[in-house]
DNA sequence: CGCATATCAGATGAACTGAAATAT
DNA sequence: CATATTTCAGTTTATCTGATATGC
């Protein structure tokens, strides 16, 4: 049996595009992470710190992956485990760890740089260079929309 | 401590805007299913059986949703517990079994069908009309480019 | 005291690997 | 025989709930 496409009696809703498209680019960026040792969920993380100076703590982390701060504190100890990231007390507060990379969590991010780019020129292959700033615009937007609603 | 933004150094990947965006999608949209003991992934399961007319066998089901073919069968099997969904012999062939939603599923999506209304609107809230065709249009480009690309 | 952060412990669910049976 | 679907069994990982300690 074949796959075919779906009905065209209502049109799909755009948050279920959003829902396959995600499916999809997971799918590919879990396989061209495997051989790293990272997770998808793991990349974004270190993505999210790299672009950061001062660090980010784990509960900071966690909501902006929608996570339980049990859950992102656990990950984060796996991650530091590895010797990926560092965590060193803020120092207005001793309480909070900022989490940053550590020189070889910079590295292994760096390395997995080109698979990453090629995914991305992927997903971009068939859509008009006119179009793509106007589709991140309007990702962007939809994540302020969601963020800011909660 | 406060939440800041991420630093504009390098503009954050397409691919991780997506990722982005779907977690705070699906972080809101567990919540409302959360009432109707439905996960994100078993409702996106039940939407896409209800837009068939002649049902889906599980292998196909799990194609579409990137995992394997096992792990579709028992939420497969779990939706069949439930009496929200059905399986017969297809015609042509006894080994597949093909699902479709019984009234019961059909009821159920029906009954969520206005909280993820809700969240659609909120998600394309701030994006101008004229925007939303082509934000669409964008995301079943990279749907297309990355299903084919395997 | 109220609140946020970090963290431990236990329970639960989701997905995986491996293998086997059935049908075309 | 080769391939696809379904399914069982066992394992691993992830995430959750609940509770606790610490610092502001």
């Amino acid at each position: 049996m074949t796959d075919g496409q779906a009905q065209a009696g209502t049109p799909p809703l755009t948050i279920y595009l959003i829902k396959q498209l995600e499916l999809a680019v997971r799918s590919f960026l879990d396989e061209a992470l495997r051989p790293f040792g990272l997770t998808t969920f793991q990349y974004t993380a270190l993505t999210v710190l790299g672009r950061r100076e001062g660090g980010l703590s784990s509960a900071q982390l966690a909501r902006r992956s929608f996570v339980r701060p049990q859950t992102m504190n656990e990950m984060v100890h796996a991650l530091e485990a590895r010797g990926l990231i560092e965590r060193v007390h803020e120092p207005g507060n001793r309480r909070v760890m900022l989490a940053t990379l550590t020189p070889g969590g910079r590295e292994l991010l760096d390395a997995c740089e080109p698979h990453v780019q090629e995914l991305e020129r992927l997903l971009l292959r068939d859509m008009p260079a006119g179009q793509r700033a106007l589709f991140r615009r309007s990702l962007e937007n939809g994540i302020a929309s969601l963020t800011h609603a909660r």
